[in-house]
DNA sequence: AGACAGGGGAGTG
DNA sequence: CACTCCCCTGTC
């Protein structure tokens, strides 16, 4: 059996915090299906064990090249994101592949983690490749090409989604993908938002999750609730305004900080923060956070 | 019962 | 640009 020791990598918090979907849980191990492949994954304390692909698919997928402890330090100027960072240490992005992202995040549209993982099995099973590994068997997403119509989409339970699902598949081929791959930020993002079901939303999270451009800054509702909150007094800044913000004041490791800032708020949200703070165990940047 | 959710699209001012 | 409404479906 294979074995990996890693640091500051946390296997829970990675796979749960929203940004992979098409894994079951068996135990301690996770089997995971990404980049067209089926492999399993365990982590106890600093060795993790994995079956179905090689030390360098694990390192890729999870990034575990990525050095957390400097990118921590870059970001560590912000206090809320710093505080982030010591209750989750370990959680990393991940890195997707392309068209199974576009698929993961459409359907992430206006539904919970619970229901998005549902949709996504339930489309694997129905028109994905079989694999298999030690005997369990899941199903990767399909292909564009394998792709049904609107209506067994829908049937599937996608809703609304399904008619995007088809029209991203449409429009989606292995020469697209090529060039997304080779774009940088900026032009990837763009021609993202040319797919349909693709918003602003959905590209920073494809850029982010599967291209690897960890400047990128997604916002979703809680994000946004968390940006307002902390960032601009409480106030209905709009989504424009608070990814301008969020990219200049993160800088390059913007998804990072994002994510961490993702999971601790979730867990924490605001009035907990200022129970905290009211209790002198958090320190806020003056100015900020005053009262509400 | 009716609103709302981990968005996007189309339409309007 | 910023705002509104609708879209599937489950849940409170």
């Amino acid at each position: 059996m294979p074995r990996l020791t890693v640091r500051d990598f946390d296997l829970r918090s990675t796979v749960e915090c929203g940004q992979l979907f098409t894994y079951a849980r068996l135990g301690e191990w996770y089997y995971i299906t990404g980049q067209q492949k089926l492999f399993a994954i365990r982590q106890r304390e600093r060795e993790v064990e994995y079956r179905g692909v090689d030390e360098g698919f694990i390192r890729r997928f999870f990034r575990l090249d990525d050095d957390l402890v400097d990118i921590r330090r870059s970001l560590k100027k912000d206090p809320i994101v710093a505080r982030a960072f010591s209750e989750s240490m370990g959680l990393r992005l991940v890195r997707l592949e392309l068209w199974e992202a576009i698929v993961g995040f459409i359907c992430s549209q206006a539904c919970n983690i619970p229901r998005i993982r549902t949709v996504l099995k339930a489309i694997a099973e129905a028109w994905g490749g079989r694999v298999e590994l030690d005997g369990f068997v899941m199903y990767l997403l399909p292909r564009p090409q394998a792709l049904p119509g609107e209506a067994k989409l829908r049937e599937a339970g996608a809703g609304f989604r399904a008619r995007y699902l088809k029209q991203a598949a449409e429009r989606v081929d292995d020469a697209l993908l090529d060039r997304l791959r080779r774009m940088d930020y900026h032009s990837a993002r763009r021609t993202l938002l040319s797919i349909p079901g693709v918003g602003p939303k959905i590209a920073d999270c494809v850029c982010l999750f599967s291209l690897g451009f960890l400047a990128a800054f997604p916002i979703d509702t809680w994000i946004r609730k968390m940006m307002r909150d902390f960032y601009f007094h409480g106030s209905n800044a709009t989504d424009q305004r608070i990814r301008d913000f969020g990219q200049a004041h993160f800088g390059e490791y913007a998804g990072y900080a994002q994510q961490y800032l993702y999971a601790f708020y979730r867990r924490c949200p605001l009035e907990r923060w200022n129970a905290a703070a009211a209790d002198g165990r958090m320190h806020f940047p003056s100015g900020r956070n005053a009262e509400r």
